[in-house]
DNA sequence: CTAATCAACGTAAACGTTTACGTTAAAGGG
DNA sequence: CCCTTTAACGTAAACGTTTACGTTGATTAG
């Protein structure tokens, strides 16, 4: 059984308000007690109880972080940023997996409520209607994380997608290249599916290129997969295409192994561009010239927010800089 | 602020007692005021305090996970089985980046202890004496996930590594290969490192094989760096090798990385065994042959040996079946 | 010398539950 | 009709803290 403050003040020969009082190193004690409390709390090794603190303190020094996927090779590196910037303050994490499915992040929502977290990171997915009345019923700070959204008051911190697809495009416009295809998205996605297309179209208007619909394949999702089938229907429809924008690094490495299969070469054939820059952007064959989200400080951002919300401050949405990151996946033209 | 059982109570016009019977559905009341209390939980919309419960319970329904690394592809697969498992059981997870790091670990220890977590899963780290014996202060279980300890009986899941590594080098040199090196972790890591090196040889003296030790590059971990480098210096020495087998997939991309690099075709010139078979075993170019580690099931065990241990049962520790998945970066011979 | 001030504590209520125990009224047995 | 049983509650203590408030004795001001 672990000791309690009871028992440090018994032996101690002082009251459990005193211990209370050089735990939290308030005054109202002199030198000497204050020695003898150390004393006796390392004797004893008595820690003190999270849970009784958080009683009465109303406060748990948690935030509970909701994913559409864990182990999603994104969600890692956010998690990575918030869980050290929260330790750093002092606040654990609890993670939670949505799998994008309605009933279970009500599920999850539910729990973080009971277990009475003092804020709340949402990431990568859309706020419902029903989502945010249990936000605001929860009445924590909450922060989204590379996503917004457009009818609730909600602070988020993300880059800016538009851009951010602007300067994709716009690399391998500067690279020479003319005929230019994209691998999005679903354009019904309103934080990183419609935003990327609109960049690319951007580029490729004001470059006074082609902006053919047939130009950029859409996906139901970023994955893997979806970028293997995307680049081969895709170059069916254009097999002029000399360079593609892939709205995701995982859109682009299914792209080079799809391209590999048919015996396209990158970047000689066909040059490419992702977008996320995740670990495996660069172990990919070739290294992928991608842009790179910063999702470390994402997550430690998130917190910093979550924190000074906490503390009644003012927390502003943040737009963070993306950078486009060089490797090999892009011949100049 | 969010309502309390009194609140209920009092609008229900029964006792407090009354109200937590209906909440965990003990007997002790009629139907009738049973209808009247759920109605009117519903009506203040009314949601359990956990942390009161935790007090007086002295349960938590919380686990620790232990990370070396949180980013780590391998990390995030196992902590998606984990956290699958523990939130189907009511339980929720908190996630400690320990970065390998002594001090950082024995402070997270302590916020869990302080915390007072239910359970505590300890991931791909070795467990020191220290560890130890704060594992046994906070009287806890506490399960060992891809990784075990000789001196300590804690239980653990994993696969068999020395089996494993014999399994895909056996898989090479049943593909016909006769020259066959390694591209390993630290022979000092008893549990990565030394158990992989002593399945290759294994295999390779059963087949009657060269055993030299220069045929094992041995590398300080396990990331794709080391993959690239190791596998240069190890061609360079070897330039007859006709397959690989790496320890980890990261470093099997790195030695394809490098062999990109210096027009060494895979598999056509050296074939690749991996071992992992993370996300990023698919998407390599080419596909990566591998030894499977089942880590969403490891997670899930893990977990499940964590409750079954709560509820005062036994928990053996489990060896869970590898795989060989075959891809394409090996070649027939 | 008295009163006021203050440092150094102790007491007890509060946080929101669970649960052992007590109470009441109805039902059932003899 | 009385006694016992029991269903259906209510009361209050306990979980381990924090903190407002009270107390004490010494010190200081006047």
């Amino acid at each position: 059984m672990n000791p309690t403050i009871q028992d440090v003040a018994r032996l101690a020969n002082v009251s459990i308000a005193t211990v209370s009082r050089v735990l939290n190193n308030q005054p109202g004690y002199s030198e000497k007690t204050k020695q003898k409390v150390l004393e006796t709390i390392e004797e004893l090794g008595y820690q003190p109880n999270a849970i009784a603190r958080g009683l009465v303190n109303r406060k748990t020094s948690t935030i509970g972080v909701l994913f559409p996927s864990v182990s999603g090779l994104l969600s890692a590196e956010i998690l990575h940023g918030i869980e050290a910037k929260a330790h750093q303050h002092g606040n654990s994490v609890i993670v939670c997996n949505t799998a994008e499915n309605r009933e279970k992040t009500i599920k999850y929502l539910q729990v973080l409520r009971e277990k009475r977290v003092d804020g709340l990171i949402f990431v990568s997915e859309e706020v419902t209607e029903e989502y945010y009345e249990l936000f605001r019923g929860m009445d924590i700070p909450v922060v989204l994380v590379s996503t917004q959204s457009y009818q609730y008051p909600l602070p988020y911190v993300k880059v800016d997608d538009r851009h951010a697809a602007y300067a994709a495009t716009r690399h391998l416009i500067e690279e020479g290249h003319t005929k230019i295809g994209m691998i999005a998205g679903s354009p019904d996605d309103p934080i990183a599916g419609s935003p990327r297309i609109e960049g690319y179209r951007l580029a490729m208007r004001e470059a006074g290129r082609s902006l053919e619909d047939s130009l950029v394949e859409t996906c139901s999702s970023f994955q893997y997969n979806d970028g293997k089938s995307g680049f081969s229907s895709l170059m069916n429809r254009h097999p002029e295409l000399t360079a593609i924008f892939a709205a995701s690094d995982e859109l682009a490495i299914g792209a080079i192994s799809a391209a590999y299969k048919e015996s396209i070469r990158i970047p000689d054939d066909v040059s490419i561009v992702g977008y996320d820059n995740l670990l495996l952007a660069e172990m990919s064959v070739p290294p992928l010239t991608t842009i790179a989200q910063p999702f470390g400080r994402m997550g430690e951002r998130a917190v910093q927010m979550i924190i000074d919300l906490m503390n009644g401050e003012e927390a502003e949405s943040t737009i963070l800089p993306h950078e486009l990151v060089i490797r090999d996946s892009v011949k100049r033209r």
